[in-house]
RNA sequence: GGGCGUAUAGCUCAGCGGUAGAGCACUACGUUGACAUCGUAGGGGUCACUGGUUCAAUCCCAGUUACGCCCA
């Protein structure tokens, strides 16, 4: 059984194939709609996560191909320079190969054969969550146009000065050996030591300054040492020079607010070439910067040469037991501190010094900032946009130079003395290097390529054939929508928001809908370690496709994490069984989808009664749809796909089909409903619809191209007899079950006045009565002492009850429903009293109140009646 | 330190200025020709706490408590 879906998710995949379903081609004339997808990874797999955004997209996406938009869903993956050259280089490793023994270019190749070999598995697992992108248009970051236009605005924003090259911190991480994003930094709270130590005064060695520091190791690199200006104990000491313990160097000791009297002992030492917060008191005070490690994270020679080679976990050892061996450490002390993670390798961040190539990104964000706040682009929930803000007006420079080999090359040409030359190839910039220097030059690229987020911010406009000027990029350029989660905000979404303002002069998108992140079952963050991690592919194979899809949007609030577990989409595949079996309920009635349904000539209340119930549900689903409520949407469906059509009008159909008179327009009705079921659904369970739709229409273009209902066409007139009917029936179960009467068991009901007296085709009725109900409509008059009463509005009817029966069950029950509606009379009639109320609130609120108090007060009075007969006639049992 | 958010039924979550809803779980009954992956009926909540605004607060405002996320 679970088995099967796979197979038959194939199947509709492969007409939809056939059918040309995913090309942006249809609708030519329609108004354009597109949605760039988030490349995925080369290295990834479809996790939750994914299956989440791309759900929600391909909804909006088949909702407006539906509406008739032309629509545009651009896929591609990511290079993703760090995680795809780490994957290769453990591949190497295992055949105790390094990338440095192959060559650059060699293990460029590795790269490339890698990606065709086993790169891209996601795209074909998202194809089997059945996003229906134009997977015609796929592309890849490193394609060579891609790579065309990522040379073109590296040398663009050079030329127009958002670029330069700049010695600067940069979170180094050593095990890879390049620079990585502060947004690949995670701070971890570990234990760790405060190491007291003293530094000597050069005028006075006996005395000293103690200071309190997490890094001994890093002392080598000191240049200072500083103090509050307004730190009554310590300031005399400004001024002065100390000793640097293990050297024969001396520092000054400077005033700087940077050092924290309440912080550690008040005097703090500082180490422009090793921390972000020092290289800033550096800079105030003209201090040097004094580099201590190598690239590989172990002490360069600017250390004593004891200590030279080090790791830095050795150094801190070593250092420590030199300055013992002085008498300089004071003290020891356990420390929480928070330690900068790598988010690739794991290992611990340095801050190192070294040439990188630096994006201006505060000038660059002028203009996206701008876009947000007169609201060219809006985010989804709203309260993103302060996020937003605050991330964009204190923008650091953003570091693009990676040190590894799997990228997009800098377009930089270093004459001899590292003299610049920007250009497309080595070809122009030899020429460009002629023309300034007069003669041939030997030239050298810059060995370094580009953070993947510099390519990827290019991605809204380079899909659609930037620079050159196409048709597409005329047309969908720029995209109505971006869906993402929110933690790639500021990678992503802010820097696609810069390029975009910068080179198209437009807004990369119109919204910005941000979901939710997926997490387990405990609301834990799903990870490999944790071992909680949820394979969607095993929960397609195990509940299908529709299933997860429909779970997945029935929990997407926006603003909300999923806490995702597996008994979600059990009720969800379960609703996919029920929708099944209605479509085969359908189909065994001998009802067809046909063309020339007219809801208006429906004439039989029933039939109009659902096209009303129809119409006011597409228009929730429409009005959901365009607001992005993806979870409304999916709950509506969800109700009166189970609710309205399956309890009840698939129920009423039953004995109104028996009627010659009303068995066509009912059968047309009915199969008709489906249909619009279908076309609703579609957007969020394609696969089931898809497969009912054949079932009905096999002939018929895929529903996938078919067009979204249109409410105008709907009956809209409500007949009120079908809820006094469904409310009569709901009443007599719940008696029957309350007081021990089998559901199957026929009753008689005194009915003097119903609705049916003038209603013409009575008859249905008292069928559908008969058959759902099992009542039998009765006029005779008859001894009511034998009979319970039955409330329906503010009628009160009389059931025939022979036998053994429980009237103290139907009291107890009467007096809940007594209890409940007393409560609520009287709290109506309190408000109604106050003068505040009727001179204050508005008017409908006051007639609303009225008309609910008159209904209330009926009720209730029919409702003691019955208890009171009824405890008589118990009574004279 | 700055920003954002959450607290509603046993669980997971909707909702909203007019005293509460769903799914799952639970209880009872049930094969009426779509469906037991089901049907019918039912039990279950001081809407975290304290103030304020209002004719009226679960909803708006302020504060408190607890928990989460992001940035520094």
């Amino acid at each position: 059984m679970t088995s099967t879906w796979q197979e038959t998710e194939q199947k509709i995949w492969a007409k939809w194939e056939q059918h040309n379903c995913f090309s942006s081609d249809h609708n030519p004339d329609g108004e354009p709609y597109s949605i760039i997808m988030p490349p995925a990874n080369v290295t990834g797999s479809l996790h939750l996560g994914h299956a989440l955004t791309f759900t929600i997209q391909d909804t909006l996406i088949r909702y407006k191909r539906l509406q008739g938009k032309r629509v545009l869903w651009q896929p591609g993956t990511d290079h993703a320079g760090i995680a795809t050259q780490i994957i290769v280089e453990k591949q190497l490793k295992q055949q105790g190969l390094s990338r440095t023994d192959l060559g650059r270019e060699k293990f460029i190749e590795k790269v490339w054969q890698w990606k065709e070999q086993s790169g891209g598995q996601i795209i074909n697992q998202l194809k089997r969550l059945g996003a229906s992108a134009d997977w015609s248009r796929e592309r890849f970051t490193m394609d060579p146009e891609a790579n065309k236009a990522v040379t073109k605005v590296f040398i663009d924003l050079y030329d127009q000065g958002f670029i330069y090259r700049d010695e600067r911190l940069v979170n180094w991480d050593s095990s890879m050996q390049s620079a990585i994003s502060d947004l690949e930094v995670t701070n971890k709270e570990t234990k760790g030591q405060f190491y007291y130590i003293r530094y000597p005064l050069v005028a006075n060695p006996q005395e000293h300054v103690l200071i309190a520091t997490t890094r001994p190791e890093t002392l080598f690199g000191d240049q200072a040492i500083a103090i509050h200006p307004e730190n009554e104990t310590l300031k005399h000491l400004i001024g002065q020079q100390v000793h640097l313990p293990l050297t024969d160097r001396t520092i000054p000791i400077i005033a700087d607010e940077y050092s924290d009297p309440e912080k550690g002992t008040g005097a703090v030492k500082i180490t422009p070439a090793h921390d972000f917060n020092d290289f800033e008191v550096g800079k105030r005070h003209a201090l040097e910067t004094l580099n201590i490690l190598h690239k590989n994270g172990t002490l360069n020679e600017n250390v004593p040469e004891s200590f030279l080679g080090l790791t830095i976990e050795q150094a801190r050892t070593e250092v420590i037991k030199a300055l013992e061996g002085l008498s300089l450490v004071d003290r020891i002390e356990e420390k929480e501190q928070s330690l900068p993670i790598s988010d690739r390798t794991g290992c611990v961040i340095e801050p190192l010094l070294t040439q990188q190539w630096f994006v201006d990104a505060e000038k660059l964000a002028q203009k996206a900032l701008e876009a947000v706040e007169n609201k060219t682009t809006s985010f989804i929930p709203e309260n993103w946009t302060e996020t937003y803000y605050q991330w964009m007006r204190n923008i650091h420079p953003w570091c693009i130079s990676r040190q590894i080999w799997w990228g997009h090359s800098i377009p930089v040409w270093y004459g001899p003395n590292e003299e610049i030359i920007v250009a497309d190839s080595q070809e122009v910039a030899q020429k460009l290097a002629l023309e300034r220097y007069g003669k041939d030059l030997s030239l050298t690229q810059d060995p370094d390529v580009l953070d993947t987020w510099f390519s990827s911010a290019l991605w809204p406009f380079v899909t659609l054939g930037w620079p050159n000027h196409t048709p597409e990029l005329a047309t969908f350029y720029p995209t109505s929508v971006l869906v993402t989660g929110c933690d790639i905000l500021f990678f992503w979404v802010a820097r696609m928001m810069m390029m975009g303002c910068q080179f198209m002069d437009a807004v990369p998108f119109k919204d910005v809908y941000i979901h939710a992140l997926i997490r387990d079952k405990k609301g834990q963050k799903m990870s490999k370690s944790k071992g909680n991690v949820v394979d969607p592919l095993d929960v397609m194979d195990k509940f299908g496709t529709d299933a997860l899809r429909f779970t997945l949007t029935s929990m997407a609030t926006p603003g909300r994490d999923i806490k995702f577990s597996e008994e979600k989409v059990e009720s969800s595949r379960n609703f996919v069984t029920k929708l099944r079996n209605a479509a085969r309920y359908v189909e065994m009635t001998g009802a067809q989808f046909c063309q020339t349904f007219n809801a208006q000539n429906i004439q039989h209340p029933i039939n109009q009664w659902f096209l009303s119930e129809l119409s006011t549900f597409i228009q929730d689903i429409t009005n959901a749809l365009n607001t992005y409520e993806l979870n409304v949407a999916s709950h509506r469906l969800y109700h009166f796909i189970w609710g309205t059509y399956c309890d009840w009008y698939l129920e009423l159909t039953k004995p109104l089909l028996k009627q010659d008179a009303f068995k066509k327009e009912t059968q047309e009705t009915l199969a008709w409903g489906l249909r619009q079921i279908l076309h609703t659904l579609h957007p969020i369970m394609p696969f089931v619809t898809e497969e009912i739709w054949q079932q009905f229409l096999p002939d018929a273009q895929p529903l996938m191209l078919s067009s979204w209902p249109k409410v105008e066409s709907i009956q809209q007139h409500t007949p009120e007899i079908v809820p006094w009917l469904i409310e009569l029936i709901k009443t007599v179960r719940a008696i029957k079950s309350e007081i021990g009467i089998k559901p199957s068991q026929h009753v008689d009901l005194i009915a003097l006045n119903t609705p049916l007296t003038n209603v013409s085709d009575a008859t249905s009725y008292l069928n559908i009565l008969e058959h759902i109900g099992r009542i039998r409509l009765s006029s005779e008059a008859t001894n009511l002492s034998a009979t319970m009463p039955v409330i329906v509005g503010t009628e009160t009817y009389h059931m025939r009850v022979d036998g053994l029966v429980d009237f103290a069950a139907e009291i107890a029950r009467l007096e809940r429903t007594l209890q409940k509606r007393q409560k609520e009379q009287s709290s109506l009639e309190a408000r109604l009293k106050n003068p505040n109320f009727v001179s204050k609130a508005a008017p409908e609120v006051i007639t609303e109140a009225q008309e609910s108090l008159a209904t209330l007060v009926s009720a209730n009075e029919k409702t003691s009646h019955a208890i009171t007969a009824l405890q008589k006639i118990s009574q004279g049992q």
